[in-house]
DNA sequence: TCGACCGGATTAAACGTTTAACCAGCGTGC
DNA sequence: GCACGCTGGTTAAACGTTTAATCCGGTCGA
């Protein structure tokens, strides 16, 4: 199968390779007939407009980049998978550039990306690093940046909303499990948690990973706390597989949930309860706002996708004689 | 900062623009003198060539496209990491295309891909699925296709290596636990494990998840099981998740090991023995094969890429008296 | 002394698309 | 009857590179 170019069509119906342009685009002022017979042929035999040659006249590649900078994040397939899913709909193609490493790294991502002519970026940026503005369009997620162009997950509503299920099921002396103090998302989730918890007057302690590598939970659930949530599903797991270890029953004795609904989360036993988030949502409203930023209009106003709730085994009512064995 | 291109620079030294081609190339004659100040003064003032013009003009687009058609691949993640340090280190971009689905997904990806204008393809195919030969190189990530693009892990000798540490460790009846018999991945683990398995006279007995959704781990502990090797960490968490629920200590009273070391196999309690492939070795092999095919060279004869036992905390030595409370 | 050759650069074409500017008819209003 | 405007196109330039073909002045060999 050869090359198919305009200036091919053009030819099978003797007209200029401009007026084919012009009927694909409508554009300029092709008859209509003509058009719907230059459309037909151009369907039939799969013609595609040249990206380079396309990209060197407009100056548009309609390619946008992604950059993943925090490979420890869990749910980067899931974003890249969403990106890639939005990006098509909206008829781009997807550049990637890891930046695993130091905030440095990250910015030489960018810079690949705007070398390579990225349209705009959405990126998913390393844990409590701002991105700084550069020559294209930015769509930031789960981070701070410039306001306008940062699409999140409501992690705070979301925290309040799992403390708030673990409040009816009785529980009164909760853990909070967190591991990084400089992530955004962490410190929404643990906030919106404690905020809840405190209004109900709950008792709430928080632990932070990175001060305590390996605290002792079972320990934790004997002195009478009764159940342990914690920022991501990961956690979760370390939580729940030390209570069974140190022979404590799930949910009967201590409760234990997380976030994300990360891909281990449903087959371990007790499956985890976890608060999800949606995120084709927050991908799609990144698109949105970058493609926005593209076309030059205004960015939509973002408001934060809220996070849903999924109960599973892992949760229960508080025991009756807390931390008892 | 204005958009550099050749014509500046040319313009700066009173010369051609084809003359500065020639120097930043090594091309065609130029004085070495010249192309030396032409050489710093690109550099100077960060100077690189528009992709789309270059793109249009030789036909190659320096850019690759990466097809991750098995979202639940765990490994996703390290994969695009790892092809996109590798194409970076080679001077190609990244262009993902997510097929979640069947095998017309994954095809129809492949096409978006060389639509634009992807100079090779790297697929890491959804299990089971054969990739078919298409208009440009491909570099196949385990799993069958036209020899001579495929790179592996050395998945069945990675299964023989572990089970040889479990029968070092005096295992004599065990289970093995898969969940896809279509995945050649799988199979190959499971394949090396029964062989060397068999060789040593030891019981063996597999299981497809695919079969049984939720077998009764623990029953098969107290009917005599001492080690339990799934294929993937992620059905080695489900085992040990379930065998721990049951009251059952790992290692003490049973083994459990899987393969891939993912996110949370140091994290959980006991932390996870598993076999590792080293994936930054499989796509750089990938990745050499790939553009020696986009030269139009030949590719490299392939080795399979040895994987690495990380030995944990939950395998140990067989009881002495094996399934007994 | 003249043709050949060679180093060093220039010219020009080509890649495929988009788009502003132009042009030929033709019907219309006045 | 003529300027005007509309319709349906065409021409040509431009985007930035690469590369084959060409050109020019000097040097060398014969």
């Amino acid at each position: 199968m050869r090359e198919m170019t305009l200036q091919t069509i053009a030819e099978e119906f003797g007209v200029s390779s401009a007026t084919v342009s012009n009927a694909l685009s409508g554009k300029g002022r092709v008859s209509a007939d003509l058009a719907r017979r230059i459309r037909a042929r151009a369907a039939e035999i799969g013609y595609a407009p040249s990206p380079p040659a396309r990209a060197l006249r407009t100056g548009r590649t309609g390619v946008i980049g992604l950059v993943l900078a925090d490979l420890s994040n869990p749910l980067f397939p899931r974003y890249a998978r969403a990106v890639d899913a939005a990006a098509e709909a909206a008829g781009y193609g997807v550049l990637i550039a890891d930046s695993h490493g130091d905030v440095g790294a990250q910015t030489a991502a960018l810079q690949r990306l705007v070398r390579r002519g990225a349209d705009g970026i959405v990126v998913v940026p390393r844990r409590g690093t701002r991105v700084l503005e550069l020559e294209v369009p930015l769509a930031v997620i789960d981070a701070p940046s410039t306001p306008g162009n940062t699409i999140c997950a409501d992690h705070r509503g979301g925290g309040a909303a799992l403390a708030a299920r673990l409040l009816a099921l009785g529980h009164r002396s909760l853990v909070l499990v967190g591991a990084n103090r400089d992530s955004n998302v962490q410190r929404e989730r643990i906030g919106g948690m404690a905020a809840a918890l405190a209004a109900a007057g709950a008792q709430a302690r928080t632990i932070w990973l990175e001060d305590a590598p390996a605290p002792d939970f079972p320990a934790l659930a004997r002195e009478g706390a009764t159940a342990f949530l914690a920022t991501s599903d990961l956690h979760a797991l370390t939580v729940l597989t030390a209570l069974q270890r140190a022979g404590l029953a799930v949910p009967a004795q201590a409760s234990v949930a997380g976030f994300d609904d990360l891909a281990f989360s449903a087959a371990v036993s007790p499956a985890l309860t976890t608060m999800a988030q949606d995120v084709d949502a927050v991908a799609r409203g990144a698109l949105a706002a970058l493609s926005a930023r593209i076309a030059g209009r205004a960015a939509p106003p973002e408001a934060a996708v809220a996070m849903t709730l999924i109960e599973r085994e892992s949760t229960g009512p508080a025991p009756a004689t807390p931390g008892n064995l």
